[in-house]
DNA sequence: CAGAAATTTGCCGTGAGTGTAAACTTCGCA
DNA sequence: TGCGAAGTTTACACTCACGGCAAATTTCTG
């Protein structure tokens, strides 16, 4: 998103980057140390030593502070349609993809963490998701996002109008098995079950929701064509 | 909800629901004249003629208090379940109730305001809750509750013990599709579409998704045996 | 190194929501 | 009919998220 052009030189800009990072750092260890509603903004301005108006500055809510981490996922979903094999459906690509999973906690965002061991991080991070309202209010407000950016892809890629009522039909339900997959991650991962159970059981709800949404819209659902 | 039991013989029993009646009251008015966000917790307190305390007495938040008025949406998909006629499956009679636009907003918890007619009242309501973020929030979490209740009732309906897996799934698409189909009926309210328009794009949406729904379910839904 | 531009900060205000204890109303019972 | 118990409403004082604004500070351009 962040045009490359470097009218200042980069010091300024490096600077503001790492702020930021800095921010979002502090603020999620304390998330997952001590829970979102137990830290304050206040407190995580001081931890990174800025004012609590610089925080607001990089972050317009808490709850962006808290997502900042998580937030590309759809990017991951969109990029998994896109670039399937030729001769592969669409739910079948999801399917392969949503399977697994790590996805798509093994990557990115997480790398910065030091102190947390990436798989105690993640499940803290999960823990503090649930035990807030707030958050998991904000977590659906995404996934509502969610299914207007991957109606616009599936629109693309059936060659249907933008808006179709049967591309949003085909995001919204791809969205819930979404939800149904997070939720059986979560609720394994907060009971601890090692992480053979963990796979299958993601995995046996990924393949049972994909294939009915297979069904359910063999009409359009279509292998990509020849590169 | 309410259990009868008349410990206190009533009049304390009927100045709370009358005091509580008048604060939604009150606050639906406000906020459908003047947005959700615009109208602050003190106004509704000095409008109803309480404290502010009270009114957080009766009502945990500020969302709650909007809500009140809409707040058993999921009782009248319950009870079309599980009263269905002998014959029709769930996905059926979902439809058939779905696709008649005024529902459920036809009924209960508009009676009591006055002042407006009930159709624009309705659309002043949906008008606020789009204008605000946090009561989109709140309506995704009050989604989220629905689908615990439906996969309950799915899977005592259809033989399943309670939490399975595909008792989840048929709910959570569903829900989905309920989202799919509000999101219609609020976006032609708000641009004033005539009531038969209005009643055409919700049918539409709310046929197309069930049909999906129910070929995504085949294996699962089915007719209510004969009472 | 001076002046322009961007960034950080302090300060003060608003509004939601909580805890506590005092004032008031209603109930149960004699 | 009146008195103490129980429930309800209120004032008060407090915390926290967040916004506007202008001063202070840092970085960039020449």
């Amino acid at each position: 998103m962040e045009s490359s052009a470097p009218s200042p030189p980069g010091l300024r800009e490096s600077n503001k980057a790492r702020t930021r990072q800095a921010i979002s750092d502090v603020a999620t260890r304390l998330f997952i140390a001590h829970g979102f509603e137990q830290v304050t903004v206040a407190q995580i301005a001081a931890a990174a030593q800025v004012s609590v108006k610089t925080v607001f500055n990089y972050f317009p809510s808490k709850e962006d502070l808290f997502f900042d981490r998580a937030d590309d996922v759809v990017g991951v979903l969109v990029r998994t349609v896109t670039e399937r094999p030729a001769g592969t459906t669409i739910t079948e690509a999801l399917r392969a993809v949503l399977a697994d999973r790590r996805v798509p906690f093994d990557q990115d965002g997480w790398k910065s963490l030091r102190g947390h061991e990436r798989y105690d991080g993640f499940r803290s991070f999960l823990a503090a998701e649930q035990a807030s309202p707030a958050l998991r209010a904000r977590r659906l407000v995404v996934a509502e996002a969610w299914i207007e950016r991957l109606a616009d892809v599936f629109a693309g890629e059936l060659g249907l109008r933008a808006g179709d009522r049967r591309a949003r039909a085909f995001a919204a339900m791809v969205v819930a098995a979404m939800g149904l997959r997070e939720r059986t991650l979560s609720a394994s991962m907060l009971e601890r079950a090692g992480a053979a159970t963990v796979e299958r059981r993601v995995r046996a709800v990924v393949d049972d929701a994909f294939a009915r949404i297979a069904r359910a819209f063999d009409d359009l659902d279509r292998p990509r064509s020849q590169a």
